[in-house]
DNA sequence: TAACTGTACTATTTATATTGATACAGTTGT
DNA sequence: ACAACTGTATCAATATAAATAGTACAGTTA
């Protein structure tokens, strides 16, 4: 059901997360779909029950995917929309950075400034 | 000269980088002035010699600084018109990156998502 | 109660980033 | 030519973070 590379740099909770958005997306899977079992799952691909666990609580974050304790997840209701104002949204900054490197702007600072930018968390001031 | 925060999880040459930066912008620092040397400024910030060196070549690579083989690193001729470009894409990079927080889409993906974008070399595809 | 389900927490492994040690080559002034 | 400076490149060591796995817990269903 799921193919992925494991020789790629991509990691697999992350090619399973793009895998399922793109069926979804596609139509492929049905609204409120059964998804497999993060055990089934991880069995089958042969990667640990917590590494499908994590590209399911992505695709939960995203609402493209519900779970419920004990019965499942499951995919949602209304698909394609939540997917669609994302990928608008990450089509932007894409476009920043491109903009940005095409001008001469390292990647690797660009890399840093970014990360800069998303760990608000106890972050330090400069001079 | 420059002051810098050991403590901070901000890479010293990253400190280093944007201290010079502010110092060229702010005019604290004239054109064509001549920086301290690697080993000089790395001795007496209490850092590796190479620590100094690569905030040098990132302000290098932003053309605010040149350097000269055995002669020694220099502030570049015309100064704040490169920065301002460079400060102008970030801003429009970090706008994008804020808003697409502002939606929901999680820290760690954006991130994720960055690299990937920033990595066009021998990357790897996924199905 | 047994067999399934998702979830939380902690370790372990792996990759990456940061810094340091060392050696090399050019410039300058004596 | 030489000594003392300069930047630079390469590699090693360290620190930090990311990715994955192990294990235990709690809810659901029949």
């Amino acid at each position: 059901m799921f193919t992925l590379d494991y020789q790629s740099r991509m990691p697999i909770y992350e090619q399973l997360y793009r895998s399922i958005i793109k069926m979804a997306a596609l139509g492929v899977m049905a609204p409120n779909e059964k998804l497999p079992s993060v055990r089934m799952l991880g069995q089958q691909l042969g990667v640990n029950p917590n590494t499908v666990q994590k590209a399911y609580q992505m695709l939960e974050r995203d609402r493209i995917v519900y779970s419920v304790p004990g019965k499942g997840s499951f995919l949602s209701p209304d698909l394609s929309r939540v997917d669609l104002k994302k990928a608008e949204l990450l089509e932007k900054v894409a476009a920043a950075l491109r903009e940005a490197v095409d001008h001469g702007v390292e990647r690797s600072e660009l890399l840093q400034y970014t990360k800069q930018l998303l760990n608000i968390e106890s972050a330090g001031e400069n001079t």
